[in-house]
RNA sequence: GGGCCUGUAGCUCAGCUGGCUAGAGCGCACCCCUGAUAAGGGUGAGGUCCGAGGUUCGAGUCCUCGUAGGCCCA
């Protein structure tokens, strides 16, 4: 028994069987932050950037996250995005910039910081501080924060293996970057568009300040709820409109909660479709929405209802009616935002109170009246009995007053949720304060608004992915407000303005532009350290033609407002991409689509101010990561990702893979499932190349490499060779047009059918059976290097520690792909191949079938294939390893595909197959011609 | 409440300007291989195209109204 088999010659060992050190297991956690420390240590963004320094430039442009907390997987997808942009240039040999910015001002960061001082204690200090000295206080500690959190997800970022300028970000408390910003605001204020005005804000009557929305608080409240009435001023119009006859005036009920505000109302809302009815009510003509006369009138304890008229709301639009206890008219306009769910469908609309009553009053021309002190006291412009009187005791005055007045229909006390200061724990009020605008409708010098320039640049020149933006965009221009530009708080950029001792205002395109150079020299901390003297240093009042006349410097003070964040980051296109020389108007912006209000807007405005042109080509937008049922992420909810925790388990080439394949326009589903599907789809990938590269033992290009035109195109080789340029320019294709879904799937399917599947269990005979050094075995294998060379690049954008890996298993060391660009094969490969892969799916089902016979081996059987134009017999040979059975041929004369049995005939021990020319050869083993001359018998 | 978007096999998605028995991959089931082996290959079963109306010779595709979800606004 031993020695029969010690007899047996051992063919194994005369295979040229795949070997590699290209492992199978990818152990991406441990790898990755070793080809990121190869790549950061031999410089090769620099080296990149100079070896490109002639080729042709996308001008791509980071969006700024905010500098706050670890990155999220929504940062994972936004950064992952672009980085495919940038790298998919890069493979074409362009050369493309990717400065990472950070948004670093804004009150989250003011805010965290609040609450820590309030925390240790420390706040109790800075409060006997002069005012500039304790902001430049609570400003040391925001930078910090803002530093570390930048800091922080730099390396997160860096980890997701993006080939971006780290060493060289910016940011937006930068003294260059905030230099710039406020040149931007200096050459809005020279086009005339900045203006000062009154807008509500939260106000908070205890610290008599304004407080922004992080700083409230939601808690239950016991208020007064009134129902008004307010006499029409024009009987006989309300007539018409219902087409009635009244011998008495009606009246318009209102609702509110907020008595103290009725004495600044300048007009009643109504929604434009709801149905109005002009209803008797015990005797008094009372206007009130349709759908709740019923219910407010039998809150009022109403016994008898008629109703005389009804209309529509847009019909009411423009009547008036008379103030209740002031002596003016006010008109009847129409709101969105009007409900039926509370009070009358009649809404009391005071702009200096609300922030809905002051878009309305905006669009309606009314002013912005607030009679509120910052101490809660009534000032003079109100009756004579309110005056000085605090709004919290006004209240039942006024609902008194009303009812003895006889408009007061119904009152009762109700709990609400109302918004408290989260420091004094007291009520908010909503109080018009002094403000800086862009204002989107003022006409430039030569003709248009910057709405009407805005819009025609969004028509024109902007191209959108997905292309549903630009309507969304247009309707947002479209709707959009004046852009209120000023915070009241310490941690922003200062707006450069000053007071005058007469209350004034003072702020020029030249003043802007010197503090802006001062800011650019010593950052904005200048404004808090410094007498408007000093920041004014290069300001030359004689030669500013929009200085106003008599200005005394010396008497200016310094004024507190801080821009809105968005003007920060809205003006990068000038204080990133002009001001370093990287490219403008910008080719690119990709963000989530939360942007075309956040930045895009931001930036459009600005741009187009300033340069007369949209700062953008083109504006990609992705969605939102939502679970895995299609809800929205909480972030207090278990259901967030961690990213860190991603990149442990399954690595950055695998998020970058499950990136790749996301249809990213829509909202993106999540969940840890989707890593995994990712993970395994990324190993077919990497056991597919794993498999060509050990099947490159023994090859060395140099020596062995068979040039493409000497592949015969009817061959295996031929074959995949012209499917694999037919992939590649898809691939390349679809990557050009941000289609990183189409080119992930051409690329899987490539790897996953094409080689696999089809060509590399075809070829396996011909690399292990043959003579080493056969002609067959090194066009196949010079092919095969070709195929790892090819999709090493295509997957260079997608999953670069893998295609370095790749690359470097190719072609040593010394080079990286991401150095190199695409191979641009060209090679065609014979017509027929179609067909004769049409006739392989009806072989394969026949072999199936075939099974039932007993051939359950496929290399049991030899297959017979119809040719009625004998146009296949070239392909015979290859064709029956595509099979995978022992010999195929094509006959002409037969109608279908036919199996040969072969079990009975000799099988070769070397290579398994029945091909008929199996005989007992002198070492004693049974092997085909072919095999027998591989082993030199 | 308004604007924009999405809803096709268990899952992720293709289906362009209306015209084949609605496709693919994954998963699943069954089978093969054991010389890619914590791999590889084959075959197959899965769908009231969110719902209801309408336009049309014909609708997954166009229109209207719903419904569920997302972003933005209020």
């Amino acid at each position: 028994m031993t020695d029969q088999q010690a007899e047996k010659p051992n063919y194994k060992k005369t295979l040229n069987l795949p070997k590699t050190a290209f492992p199978m297991k990818a152990n991406l956690a441990q790898n990755e932050p070793q080809s990121l420390k190869k790549w950061l240590a031999s410089g090769l963004y620099d080296r990149v950037r100079s070896a490109r320094a002639d080729a042709p430039r996308f001008i791509f442009h980071d969006g700024p996250p905010y500098a706050n907390g670890d990155i999220h997987v929504g940062h994972l997808m936004n950064k992952v995005l672009k980085d495919l942009v940038v790298r998919s240039r890069l493979m074409e040999g362009e050369w493309c910039d990717y400065v990472p910015g950070w948004d670093c001002h804004g009150l989250p960061i003011e805010y965290r910081v609040m609450t820590e001082l309030v925390e240790s204690g420390k706040i109790a200090k800075l409060a006997d501080l002069e005012e500039d000295a304790r902001r430049m206080a609570v400003r040391r500690e925001c930078r910090k924060y803002a530093e570390k959190s930048q800091k922080r997800q730099r390396t997160q970022m860096e980890r997701l293996l993006t080939f971006a300028d780290y060493d060289n970000p910016y940011l937006t408390m930068q003294p260059e970057f905030e230099g710039a910003t406020v040149e931007v605001f200096a050459d809005l204020v020279a086009a005339g568009l900045v203006y000062r005005d009154l807008k509500p804000v939260h106000w908070s009557i205890d610290n008599e300040t304004a407080l922004a929305e992080a700083e409230l608080e939601y808690r239950d409240c016991e208020d007064c709820s009134i129902y008004v009435e307010f006499e029409a001023a024009d009987r006989e119009a309300v007539g018409r409109v219902f087409g009635v006859e009244l011998d008495t005036t009606p009246s318009f009920m209102i609702w509110t909660t907020t008595p103290w505000t009725l004495v600044a109302n300048l007009a009643i809302a109504v929604h434009e479709r709801f149905d109005y009815a002009l209803a008797r009510i015990d005797g008094s003509e009372t206007i009130i929405a349709s759908a709740l006369l019923e219910k407010v009138a039998a809150m009022g304890g109403a016994e008898e209802i008629e109703i005389l008229g009804t209309c529509t709301g847009a019909q009411l639009d423009g009547l008036r009616y008379r103030h209740p206890f002031c002596d003016r008219e006010s008109p009847v306009v129409l709101a969105d935002y009007v409900t039926l769910e509370d009070g009358t469908g009649l809404v009391h609309t005071a702009p200096g109170h609300g922030a809905d009553d002051y878009r309305t009053g905006l669009r309606e021309g009314l002013e912005v009246y607030c009679p509120v002190l910052g101490d809660g006291t009534y000032d003079e412009t109100v009756p004579e009995w309110m005056r000085g009187l605090s709004i919290w005791k006004a209240n039942p005055e006024v609902v008194e007053r009303l009812r003895e007045s006889g408009h007061l229909f119904h009152d009762h006390l109700f709990t609400h949720s109302y918004p408290h200061d989260w420091r004094s724990k007291t009520p908010v009020i909503f109080r018009a304060t002094e403000q800086w605008f862009i204002g989107v409708d003022k006409d430039f010098a030569d003709g248009g608004s910057l709405r009407q320039r805005a819009t025609e640049a969004v028509n024109t020149t902007v191209s959108f992915v997905p292309a549903w933006g630009r309507n969304r965009m247009l309707g947002m221009l479209e709707s959009r407000p004046d852009w209120c530009l000023s915070r009241q708080r310490a941690w922003g950029l200062p707006i450069p303005a000053f007071s005058r001792p007469d209350g004034e205002s003072f702020l020029t395109a030249a003043s802007a532009r010197a503090v802006a150079e001062a800011f650019r020299a010593r950052g904005s901390d200048a404004w808090f350290t410094e007498t408007p003297k000093e920041l004014l240093a290069s300001y030359d009042l004689a030669s500013d033609p929009d200085a106003p006349e008599g200005l005394d410097l010396s008497s200016l003070t310094k004024m507190q407002d801080i821009f809105d964040v968005w003007f920060e980051s809205g003006s990068s296109w000038n204080s990133v991409m002009r001001e370093r020389d990287l490219g403008f108007p910008v080719d690119l912006y990709l963000e989530g689509s939360d942007q075309h209000r956040g930045w895009f807007q931001a930036s459009l405005l600005p741009g187009i101010g300033v340069t007369g042109e949209s700062p953008y080509r083109t504006l990609i937008t992705h969605g939102f990561m939502v679970d895995k049922d299609g809800r929205k992420m909480s972030k207090s909810g278990g259901n967030a990702l961690a990213v860190e925790e991603l990149l442990k388990s399954y690595g950055a080439d695998v998020c970058r893979w499950w990136v790749s394949s996301l249809a990213f326009e829509n909202d993106v589903k999540v969940d840890v499932e989707f890593f995994r599907l990712a993970g395994e789809s990324y190993r077919k990938i990497r056991n597919t190349v794993r498999f060509l590269l050990s099947n490159l033992v023994g090859f060395e290009p140099d020596k062995h490499q068979v040039a493409l035109e000497d592949i015969e195109p009817h061959t295996a080789d031929g074959w995949i060779l012209g499917h694999a340029a037919q992939v590649e320019r898809h691939v390349r294709e679809a990557l050009h047009r941000y289609a990183f879904r189409e080119a992930h799937l051409a690329i899987y399917d490539f790897c996953n059918d094409a080689l696999s599947a089809t060509y590399c269990v075809a070829v396996k005979d011909r690399l292990y059976c043959d003579a080493e050094d056969s002609s067959r075995r090194r066009a196949c294998q010079s092919t095969i290097f070709v195929l790892a060379d090819l999709l090493c690049r295509l997957l260079a954008p997608i999953i670069p520690h893998t295609a370095s890996e790749i690359h470097g298993s190719l072609h040593g060391e010394g080079i990286e792909v991401f150095e190199a660009s695409h191979l641009g094969l060209s090679y065609e490969s014979a017509t027929e191949w179609p067909a004769i892969m049409r006739q392989r799916e009806g072989v394969l089902k026949a072999l199936e079938e075939a099974k039932a016979r007993g051939i359950e081996n496929p290399l049991d059987a030899g297959v017979v294939v119809p040719d009625p134009e004998d146009a296949f017999a070239a392909f015979a040979e290859d064709f029956a390893d595509l099979c995978g059975v022992s010999r195929a041929r094509f006959e002409h004369g037969i109608g279908e595909i036919e199996i040969e049995d072969l079990r009975e005939e000799l099988r070769c021990e070397r290579s398994w197959k029945r091909d008929g020319t199996v005989r007992a050869r002198s070492d004693g083993g049974l092997l085909s011609d072919r095999d027998a001359a591989a082993i030199g018998l």
